[in-house]
DNA sequence: TAAGCGAACTTGTACAAACAAGCCAGACCT
DNA sequence: AGGTCTGGCTTGTTTGTACAAGTTCGCTTA
């Protein structure tokens, strides 16, 4: 596993400063002096630290130093993506079960978020997923038709579908958009989950794509309130985060 | 008004996806080609694409040429930031009202999040924000001291807090973290919203950071359900968003 | 003392060149 | 017909150079 020469440049700036080497609100070193200390050309070092800044972990201003934000280590999409490769890397055991699954024609809302056509097969699934036992989150899943049978063969009690996935097919999601709001439990969500019905549930909708920019899912993700928070980092130059209206 | 050649044929290049020009899962022109359209070195495009890259408008993968992955205007970080310029650019009517305000130490915590001394004199304001004259958000605000004099000074309804510290003393918000998740109203909440005790409700804990670094203020802001709604994109080589446990 | 100026420093933008690595389609072979 | 292979295309990485633009800080000057 070989990395780019600026990654490797990130990788050793953001140990330095995960390690409080540079602590908030110091300076970094200049560019100048980077490239003499890791014997790179400028550009590179431009590279890396640009790296860091859409991390948030540091910002910067033309003509001054740059300087350091946060300190905190910022998860690979992988790990975002999967539940279970997030569960394990928090140092969680994760368990899920499919409750559902079945085949049914899609609606005009979800043909359009997938890209199929209107009445195109689809594959929807429904999963408990626990965190130590707890329940913690509702799935309500809908798979694109093409990916339907290599969802199907999947293993019921199947800890990680992400995995599982790229395993059987070679399938690799590469992109995500995701809608975040809170909803009230409903009857189903509530005896799931064990809460009382209309208590607070923090819901993603999101769409994921593979690589060639083909949707694979789309999902309805309700997490008990309190067992999960999203964080996001975001500045003027990089602002992933957008607000928009309720329905 | 003078923008960088990259950030023109970034937007050049928005504008054609936007317009349909480019749909969705189409493909970009070569890096190549567009150099020889616009007359600018490779390094340039790069910079361009990588911007589109970043706002999660285009997909890129080595070796193929690149796609066009969504369609939608992404916001700027003024118009995540205050909600008064998001209503308006979003054609709301908004208003606010500052119910409470009053200086106090600071908590330990507060001390982490603000940079600043345990004990050391912060402003907590309570805001209540409408949308068309529908209460929507309730903001309970920590400000730092530094900035206290300032805040206190503003209109009680002034519509853009954001607008009028810039104005008034040249602060420009330039970093944010944001922690999202969903909570049950509480007394307080339900009264000012008008939504009953133990409703849901978004919330978003922010952290705001000027450009040099320092912190200004951090906010508690609670959604009344169905108000609003948070929309990240990311993919492997962006990710800026994060899941984490809850407390 | 305080305002103003300027020089040195630092990041931002742009161009050019070269090679590496991955993708794709058409040609070729079995 | 179907699989394989190769050559051309496209994006990724790295170096080097030059200038533009903003910040910082010490020195000069009123």
């Amino acid at each position: 596993m070989t990395m780019a020469r600026y990654e490797q440049i990130a990788g050793d700036l953001r140990e330095a400063i995960l390690r409080g080497e540079y602590p908030i609100g110091a300076q970094l070193p200049s560019e100048a002096e980077l490239a003499t200390r890791y014997e790179a050309a400028r550009g590179t070092i431009r590279q890396a630290v640009a790296l860091l800044a859409s991390e948030g972990l540091v910002g910067s201003r033309q003509g001054a130093r740059r300087i350091v934000l946060g300190g905190e280590r910022s998860q690979s999409f992988a790990e975002l993506h999967s539940f279970a490769q997030w569960a394990r890397s928090m140092g969680y055991r994760a368990s899920g079960t499919v409750l559902a699954s079945r085949r049914r024609p899609c609606s005009p809302s979800e043909a359009v978020r997938l890209s199929v056509e209107p009445g195109d097969e689809v594959l929807t699934v429904l999963r408990l997923r626990r965190l130590d036992g707890e329940p913690v989150l509702v799935e309500r899943t809908v798979y694109a038709g093409w990916i339907a049978p290599a969802v199907e063969k999947l293993d019921p009690a199947c800890e990680s579908v992400t995995q599982e996935l790229y395993e059987a097919v070679g399938l690799v999601f590469a992109y995500g958009e995701h809608l975040i709001d809170a909803v009230a439990a409903g009857a189903e969500d509530a005896r799931l989950l064990g809460v009382r019905r209309g208590s607070p549930l923090l819901r993603q909708r999101r769409t994921t794509t593979s690589q060639e920019g083909r949707p694979v899912e789309c999902s309805d993700d309700r997490y008990r309130a309190g067992s999960v928070v999203f964080s996001i980092r975001n500045s003027t130059s990089a602002n992933p985060l957008v607000r928009r209206a309720g329905d």
